[in-house]
RNA sequence: GCGCCUGUAGCUCAGGGGAUAGAGCACCUGCCUUCUAAGCAGGGAGUCGCAGGUUCGAUUCCUGCCAGGCGCGCCA
């Protein structure tokens, strides 16, 4: 069966498959029309008065049948073979709910694969076999990373653990911005530092790079090469600067990400593709499939026919007869395409959604199919100091760096903030409050729950307690009270609430996920005293503790966050 | 003008064609001689931006409007 490999989705699909049986049983009996199309879906209600499993496909049925929910549940419901599984019982409520209750044996199974799986279990094999091309934060390496980095980082590294644990093979990849105009600004302006740091006058160009960090670069050029780079000719000490600025940049960036906790698959340098001819060759295939045309003394690529809103400038009518940007990018993703990827991610700032068109319009122009890319946007991050917008911008020199937010906050509650929201709402980042590091943040309340965990441990490893008590020695039934049915319900989701997260691409709903099994575990903890009289209670409590504790800690780690022994 | 995103509790935000709309923070009341009180239990707090439409049922889907943010280059 395809992607079961959660006890969770089994028993759902046992119990959809019963439901299925039973509608046709009724359609041979006439009870129920031939040309009925349905979906069940089997949710998980959120009061226990309404079952373990329920779903609302009658009242669905019901529609197509000009009936109404509860006559078609009625008909189901007689004809529901419920012998051999787990449902003890089934109600009809409502407008033409189905409620199912069920025995405990799915859970005893459950929980017992999550003690054999440990630090797997999360994993499904939904998209097993896909290899996954995720490209995201590509910050251009002229200035500081900022807050929006930050975010994208925290999104693209949270979506791609989740999709390798659905099975994906994912690469993580950093597109390096190493060519163009940006580049020779760069250059331009740490030249001038450079010049400067030797007592020489130099202006900074207009559109230069103002930040200290260029002045930082140029002082260190001074101590290692002096002042022999303003011997050479003009050409070649601009290309030597160039060099090193990017260098520097590039090293400075990997650094910052590496104390979020970010390392990238590959690092893809532009300027190795652009030196490789791969450009001359998009324009080439292009022109031969016939969707170009000169115009303007440019030449065009008929990006409308393939959904653009208009059509695009690929070589400029200036002297040089230059390509523009979409001429590398589509060499870039072509080259992805290539390398035997089958679906490729970008996650990219709001500032590129027009983007998006043009580039896939490009890709169908060179024979890709539409569906092979796709493009994530994520939302602007304004910095706010209580009520003051801060402005940002990388001429100016006033903003806040990832640097600077990873020391104020730490990687931790950086992360964990920036996954809270859904990605494609705008956030408003309150430096003052993040500042703070107040024991009011979220994070540290999914945290304290595996810190409590790791708690009771040390305390029953003192009083030796049988820590290690897997599931054939557990008495299981003495697991009873309804805060550990909850948490138990809640750590059995775990593998399906992965897959549904990562397709939907909102990592957000995995922080909710995780702050809901952290709420039933301190309910569980406040309710329940694990080490009691009873060694048999205390050592199922145990085994209970570890297994929350193995989910914790695993959906910590898809988020890149923590899980302490201690806080 | 066109395009994208957003509008839900005092604040920051989740959710989502159905059964009583949620969380964190803030506020109020209880709970530590026992595994960590960064916790638990309870309480107050909402015309789900406005108006139409589809539906047995809309806060959710569709259309229009209002408000806020962002983008619309032969820049990348």
């Amino acid at each position: 069966m395809q992607g079961a490999s959660s006890v969770l989705m089994e028993v759902k699909q046992d119990i959809a498959q019963r439901i299925t049986k039973a509608v046709e049983k009724a359609q041979e009996k006439g009870e129920l029309p031939q040309d009925l199309s349905m979906e069940v879906k089997i949710e998980i209600p959120s009061r226990s008065e309404q079952g373990d499993f329920a779903t609302g496909a009658p009242m669905a049925m019901a529609r197509q049948v000009k009936s109404n929910g509860r006559t078609v549940a009625g008909i189901i419901v007689k004809h529901l073979d419920i012998d051999d599984s787990p449902v003890l019982r089934v109600d009809i409520a409502g407008p033409g709910f189905l409620n199912f209750f069920l025995d405990r044996s799915w859970l005893e199974r459950a929980m017992a694969r999550i003690w054999s799986e440990g630090p797997s279990y999360g994993r499904s094999d939904y998209c097993r076999g896909r290899k996954v091309l995720l490209e995201f934060v590509s910050a251009n390496p002229t200035g500081p990373m900022n807050v929006v980095n930050a975010r994208a980082a925290a999104v693209g590294d949270c979506l791609a653990s989740l999709l390798e644990m659905s099975g994906c093979q994912v690469s993580r990849e950093f597109y390096v911005n190493d060519a163009g105009n940006q580049t020779d600004i760069l250059a331009d302006s740490l030249e001038v530092r450079y010049m400067q740091a030797l007592g020489q006058d130099a202006q900074m160009p207009e559109n230069g790079y103002q930040g200290d960090y260029i002045k930082d670069l140029a002082n260190d050029l001074v101590q290692e090469k002096g002042s022999s780079l303003c011997d050479l000719p003009h050409p070649q000490r601009h290309d030597a600067i160039k060099e090193y600025a990017l260098e520097r940049m590039i090293a400075w960036q990997k650094r910052t990400l590496l104390d979020y906790g970010l390392e990238f698959d590959t690092w893809f340098s532009e300027k190795s593709l652009r030196d490789s001819g791969a450009h001359n060759h998009i324009i080439e295939v292009l022109k031969a499939k016939g969707l170009t045309y000169e115009k303007d003394g440019a030449l065009w690529f008929k990006s409308t026919e393939f959904g653009d809103d208009k059509d695009r400038v690929l070589v400029k009518s200036d002297q040089q007869g230059s390509a523009t940007y979409i001429v590398p990018d589509l060499a870039y993703h072509k080259n992805k395409l290539e390398r035997g990827f089958d679906h490729l991610i970008d996650i990219l700032g709001p500032d590129h959604h027009g983007y998006i068109n043009r580039l896939s319009a490009g890709l169908m122009g060179l024979g890709y199919p539409k569906e092979c890319l796709e493009i994530l946007i994520v939302q602007t991050v304004r910095l706010v100091k209580g009520k003051e917008l801060v402005k940002m911008s990388k001429r100016g020199g006033e903003f806040i760096t990832m640097d600077e937010l990873l020391e104020d906050v730490g990687k931790d509650a950086a992360r964990f903030f920036f996954l809270m929201r859904s990605p494609e709402s705008h956030l408003d980042f309150d430096i003052d409050l993040a500042r703070l590091q107040s024991n009011e943040n979220p994070v540290y309340y999914v945290q304290y729950a595996h810190a409590r965990i790791a708690s009771i441990f040390r305390q029953a490893n003192q009083e030796g307690f049988n820590v290690a008590a897997g599931p054939s020695e557990v008495q299981f039934n003495l697991l009873k009270d309804p805060s550990e049915l909850s948490l138990m319900k809640m750590l059995a989701a775990f593998p399906e609430e992965v897959h549904e997260v990562s397709k939907a691409r909102e990592p957000n709903r995995i922080i909710k996920y995780m702050m809901d099994v952290a709420s039933v575990f301190h309910t569980f903890y406040t309710k329940c005293r694990v080490l009691g009289e009873d060694r048999q209670v205390s050592e199922a409590r145990l085994y209970l503790a570890r297994l929350a504790q193995i989910v914790i800690a695993n959906a910590l780690r898809a988020i890149g966050v923590s899980a302490p022994e201690s806080m």
